[in-house]
RNA sequence: CGCGGGAUGGAGCAGCUGGUAGCUCGUCGGGCUCAUAACCCGGAGGUCGGAGGUUCAAGUCCUCCUCCCGCAACCA
């Protein structure tokens, strides 16, 4: 019988900043699938990377004043070190720098054009030119102001090169709605139907505007749109259209594209077509799963409440880490992180339930069978109910698994967990143990426990790959088992096994142990501050080459300035308009610091503005400057003077 | 009328094709002592956002309304 097959693969990072835990969830979700699926016997592929051209990479490089490859390539190098230790077992990573991967974007592009699917035309868009960025209508809005630096923006036309994506709308939209497994979660399959339905227009895949990226192989002027590079990463990572595409012909089409929602059009939409346009087989599954969110929203750079995956790692542990995030993520909707609700999940689920019903089982093993696993013999009232349980929970979880519903997988497992330290409580071992003529009872008991601990420790194999062993270690049993879904049926236990006490598995977190440690920390650092601030200095005067001359400084017109008023911009969150006096002038600023500020608490302050800003009008307010404030995460404090000098006066 | 998601005991959530409202945490009381002050049992606590409708029967379907949260940027 031939082998089956099962290729899987995450989105390619966009290496423009560290990667936080919302990527560290995307892929555990998609480790954990292939684990399970090697474990049902499938041949896996693995394929995760990233997506390092781009506008906004080249950018992001040269303000950090390196060349893009240098940047990407050190970005890079810490995703690879995070996947390491967050124990994902991936069989490529695929770089779209790569020249494998540039040579079949090439090539795919120039097959689409051959075919006469991508043709010339003008662009006709609202570009501003500083940013160096075209916008949409709504982006720019009434206003025509440029979405990023609010300067108005001008109507360009730029020679471009369109794939005729609107020719396969039809079929497109055939195909989603038979297959219905095509795109999952449903709601955004739904989504995608209406997308569709609105009109699929032809997509301008090549710029002129940068030059970070894979030439379009007939014109070098233009390079190939980002999105046409990155997603063409699915099939050359296979070898698609070279001499060795063996790794194609046997895992193409993949089982499931996996991704957080707010990509799913570009792989449930963009994709399909370019692959109909080349005559490919489309993937079976586009997977949209839902964001992980902080109480305070989402989770982004600018805001400041990235969460680091690497130090929770080392905090709490891989196994830990790993089974929160699948844990408290259903399939469809959102989840929220928070510090609390992760140690909570690590004291309840894996210390108290889990790892407690190792500890009292191995316990008693050692106390009443001198620590080897008896054979079972009497049987006793409430064995049925917890064996039965234990015998139908593997497939429930499998069908779970199967539909990457890992939350309520683990569930339905902990359900037996749980099950089981009820069964310690009616069968009452310690009583057992006080009369001799109930060792046969006792031997069951434990035989029992032991062999739940072992199904349950394979069932979760997938999810924590690192715990096995720990738990073989500790009831003698055989390394290796777990790799294989089968040995969920009941009986794999062999009596008079050793085991052997060892480390709590989890042990439980102390909420007061841990401030006070951190607090210790703290004190620490505060101690070294002051040296490293200067090692900082340093550092960043090698680093930071977007070093800028006297005269460039020379230009902004920094000044003193008294708020006279100051109101709350109707209909906005952050936005406040204030009435300012530079000098013996007074103007209008709009500053977008409501979150932090109440408007009386401004008035009458001495603050520094930016004095020749090019107006900007924010919700139809024309604001003439910029107001100074630092910010750190989600504090920002506004500079102000605490002596008296008048307004007007000039600050350098 | 921009798009989408949501509103269920104190908190966080399940409730798919309509038929006695569940889970986790917390809380209160009890049990047990093998175990990582863990485990087990029980109680209290909900007009399922509001109004109307369909139905023998609605958290579950339909209509309208209110409120919250995302998105509208190449940040999973």
């Amino acid at each position: 019988m031939e082998k089956k097959t099962f290729y899987l693969t995450t989105p390619i990072y966009y290496p423009n900043d560290k990667l936080h835990i919302g990527h560290a969830f995307s892929t555990v979700m998609a480790d954990s699938m292939v684990r399970y699926k090697k474990m049902r016997g499938y041949e896996t592929y693995f394929l995760t990377g990233t997506d390092e051209h781009g506008q906004k990479i080249e950018r992001t490089a040269r303000a950090a004043g390196k060349e893009p490859q240098e940047y990407v390539d050190h970005i890079v190098k810490g995703i690879k070190k995070l996947w390491e230790t967050l124990l994902i077992s991936y069989d490529d990573f695929l770089r779209t720098t790569e020249p494998r991967h540039q040579k079949i974007v090439q090539q795919v592009f120039q097959k689409i054009y051959d075919k006469g699917d991508i043709y010339k035309a003008e662009y006709e868009g609202w570009y501003c030119t500083p940013c160096e960025t075209f916008f949409t209508e709504r982006q720019i809005g009434e206003e025509r102001l440029c979405p990023d630096c609010q300067r108005p923006v001008e109507v360009v036309k730029e020679e471009s090169y369109f794939f005729k994506m609107s020719r396969y709308q039809g079929r497109l939209l055939q195909h989603i709605e038979e297959n219905p497994d095509f795109i999952q979660p449903v709601s955004r399959r739904n989504e995608m139907i209406s997308f569709i339905k609105s009109g699929l227009e032809d997509l301008c895949i090549s710029r002129t505007t940068f030059k970070w990226g894979v030439p379009v192989p007939i014109n070098e002027n233009h390079v190939i749109y980002v999105w046409f590079d990155a997603l063409t990463n699915y099939i050359s990572a296979l070898g698609y259209g070279t001499e060795q595409d063996e790794l194609f012909q046997k895992f193409w089409p993949a089982d499931v594209h996996l991704m957080a929602k707010d990509i799913v059009r570009f792989h449930a939409v963009i994709w399909p077509t370019i692959l109909m346009a080349l005559d490919l087989p489309l993937p079976k599954q586009v997977f949209g799963h839902g964001w992980l969110l902080l109480d305070s929203g989402k989770m982004s750079k600018s805001k400041g409440n990235v969460v680091e995956p690497s130090q929770l790692v080392e905090k709490y542990g891989v196994n830990a880490i790993r089974y929160f995030l699948l844990r408290e993520m259903a399939p469809g909707s959102d989840g929220y992180y928070s510090e609390d609700a992760l140690i909570s999940r690590i004291n309840t689920d894996l210390a108290n339930d889990y790892g407690n019903l190792v500890s009292r089982t191995v316990a008693m093993i050692e106390k009443y069978f001198a620590g080897q696993i008896p054979a079972p013999q009497e049987e006793g009232e409430p064995d049925q109910e917890l064996i039965s349980l234990a015998k139908e929970t593997p497939a429930k979880v499998a069908a779970l698994m199967d539909k990457l519903d890992f939350a309520a997988a683990l569930s339905v497992i902990w359900q037996l967990v749980s099950r089981a330290n009820k069964y310690i409580d009616e069968t009452m071992p310690w009583s057992l143990a006080k009369e001799p003529e109930k060792k046969g009872r006792l031997a069951t008991v434990m035989y029992n426990l032991a062999e739940v601990i072992r199904i349950v420790t394979i069932m979760v194999n997938p999810v924590m790959p690192a715990l096995p062993e720990k738990v073989w270690r500790q009831l003698g049993m055989a390394l290796g088992q777990e790799n294989d879904w089968e040995n969920t049926a009941w009986g794999g236990t062999k009596p008079g096994q050793q085991v052997q006490k060892g480390e709590a598995l989890f042990p439980r977190i102390d909420t007061k142990e841990l401030n006070k440690v951190e607090q210790e920390k703290q004190v620490v650092a505060e101690n070294t501050t002051v040296a490293k601030a200067e090692v900082k200095e340093k550092v960043k005067e090698e680093t930071n080459s977007t070093e800028i001359t006297i005269d460039d400084f020379a230009k902004i017109d920094l000044r003193v300035a008294e708020v006279l008023a100051c109101e709350k911009v109707e209909k906005t969150d952050k936005l406040l308009k204030l009435e300012i006096k530079v000098g013996e002038e007074t103007r209008t600023i709009v500053s977008g610091i409501a979150q932090h500020y109440a408007p009386e608490e401004l008035v009458g302050k001495k603050v520094v503005i930016v004095a020749n800003l090019k107006p900007a009008k924010l919700r139809g307010i024309v604001s003439q400057g910029m107001i100074l404030a630092a910010s750190e995460g989600d504090v920002l404090e506004v500079l102000t003077l605490d002596k008296d000098l008048p307004s007007g006066a000039t600050v350098r």
